[in-house]
DNA sequence: CTGAAAGCGCTTACAG
DNA sequence: CTGAAAGCGCTTACAG
């Protein structure tokens, strides 16, 4: 018995196949590749020996060989583990809710382009990020990088010798990017906060300030409120971040000092949302009766949470296929037609706006 | 100016570098390598040149000549995209939460260890998934196979020739396994159920009947009420599943043919649990005061539900660092000590089981 | 249509 | 300590 830990016997080349069905391994790598038409005899015995030997190309031989890795990585951010009360998940746990379902849907492209994908993750305030990067660059045919990984000159030059796509993050001259479209989504959620329930004063609770997205959709919240003639706080008081504990962290902080609340607040996305949701619950203060919250994505998670939250939707996986497409025509084509892709998002409503419940 | 799309210049190789240095290639390998110990002018020369050239070896290179690609695959399961009302998430985003944070654990120690991480899913019904998963593995040096995602001859017959770790999944002769302590999280479960809260009657919520998790966890259930002398109702009308809308649709079932419930369900995982307390909500049913339920995995979202569900914690992070840990040494060293890994569980008090509520 | 041969960019015995 | 050379397992012009 060859149990688990001994020598396993080598794997077969492509000059044991040959062999076995008595062609050259050029005849052999043809009709695996489908290159050229072999004749049909010459095909049957290669196929005949392949199927025998259980031949499978080695990945790096094909790909030194090909110029070509049929990889692609994915880089995103983690943050610390930070030290969340007990029984709370770790804003590590919340991340994967974004970040995972965008590198599922860049998987499931990847896929269907029989190209495979390297995942790789970057830490908060990694110093030696960049040379990482590299490194996995090396190993792939190009990279998609989520938003906040590298600082943007960096991300520009890397994209200028290798194809890179940005995830919801910075574009540069020589990068290409996708993102969803924040100001429609900002316009709609202030639209029915004023529109249909009237409220006056709102205020964004902000994410991380280095995010394009995040400043695209303050900015959007602005100009949608000036529009409607209310009033939008935003500031340095109302700067929170993308995890639940910064959303709680900011309402906390707002109420410590004594501000008053406005009617609606705008948060950057569910997670903050989520957070903000939980402090004020902590405090006695009702959602939405007191004050409503609205958040942004959309995650699993939010049609979960009581009341559950009335939020925009991005479409997820498809913002992660498309980056994956993207990046293919630029690895492929060496260009990709469109140098940023804006995927539409949808008015989710739900109950912490100040909607009905509904059944 | 070089824009995305233009053909980057070539990047140098270990040639251009050995050139500018005025050394042979060999040199500059292993100046890089750390491998003998050159003459620091030699080394120095090689540095700078690495340096000005922004040189990063090719991976694929290094790993046809090394025979060893530095990368391991983890092959997880999804399943496919259903029909969910609109506004639930897809059991494809659920399936996230237990999946991904386990990936996480994998490929935050193969970085620790130099090596990189190559994922890919397979669809639940996948015809080809064993061809999928042999192509993937040549190009990586082991495989992580997450439960469910290959048969278990097949799994052996993979593990028998290549390094195989499987999570929580079947352990053959020849592959080396991981799993968490099963049976003391369902012991710790039913001791509190029946000792603390007096319960007299349970049912275990059965997840897919093919998981070794799921049958590990329904004998435990078995056997730790017949020693605490209370009843255990489990059987085919108590089949569901890993996602929600199983235990939903269990539940449902259950009570469409008007079956009494028990006083605690058990269920097999956190998901099911959500599954089965969204249904009994909308029959009315309060939890935990009519049923309590209790979960296991402990999810991030377990303590977002409303009541907080009581369950059970795997340190799922660390699972899947085992798991690499496990296929490293079956890599390097050509056999795993251990063969089948068992880390220890948690009981996690919240509300869902009656105990009332914490601060 | 098929084979012999070169070459992809590294690592590593083998000499010196 | 260092260099010349072989070799990793493929793909792909180049001839025939």
């Amino acid at each position: 018995m060859t149990g688990a830990g001994q020598a396993e016997r080598a794997a077969p080349t492509i000059y044991d196949v040959a062999r076995a069905a008595g062609v050259s391994i050029a005849s052999v790598s043809r009709v695996l590749n489908g290159t050229r038409n072999p004749r049909p005899e010459t095909r049957d015995r290669v196929l005949q020996a392949v199927a025998e030997l259980g031949f499978v190309p080695d990945g790096a031989a094909r790909a030194l060989s090909a110029r070509l890795k049929e990889m692609v990585g994915v880089v995103y951010r983690r943050v610390p583990l930070d030290a969340a009360g007990p029984g709370a998940p770790s804003s590590e746990d919340e991340n994967l809710q974004f970040a995972d379902v965008l590198n599922r849907g860049v998987e499931v492209a990847a896929r269907r382009s029989g190209f495979s994908l390297l995942i790789s993750s970057v830490d908060a305030g990694e110093r030696n990020a960049e040379s990482r990067i590299r490194a996995l660059a090396r190993k792939c045919d190009g990279l998609i990088v989520h938003d906040l990984v590298l600082e943007p000159d960096k991300l520009g030059h890397l994209a200028r010798q290798f194809p890179v796509v940005s995830l919801a993050g910075v574009t540069t001259p020589s990068s290409v990017g996708v993102r969803c479209d924040n100001a429609a989504g900002m316009r709609s959620l202030v639209g029915h906060l004023a529109g249909e329930h009237g409220y006056r004063t709102l205020a964004y609770l902000a994410g991380f300030p280095d995010s394009p997205d995040n400043l695209a959709r303050r900015d959007a919240a602005v100009a949608a409120a000036a529009a409607a003639g209310i009033k939008l706080i935003e500031g340095p008081q109302w700067q929170a971040g993308y995890f639940s504990h910064d959303g709680a962290r900011a309402i906390d902080g707002l109420l410590g000092h004594g501000t008053a609340l406005p009617r609606a607040v705008l948060c950057a996305n569910d997670l903050a949302a989520l957070g903000a949701m939980q402090a004020l619950a902590r405090r006695g203060i009702d959602v939405p009766r007191d004050v409503a919250v609205t958040g942004f994505d959309d995650i699993p998670l939010a049609h979960l949470l009581r009341p559950q939250l009335t939020t925009v939707r991005q479409p997820i996986q498809e913002l992660g296929a498309t980056a994956f497409e993207l990046l293919e025509s630029l690895i492929t084509a060496g260009q990709a037609t469109p140098r940023e892709v804006v995927l539409p998002v949808q008015f989710i409503q739900r109950e912490s706006c100040g909607c009905p419940q509904r059944s």
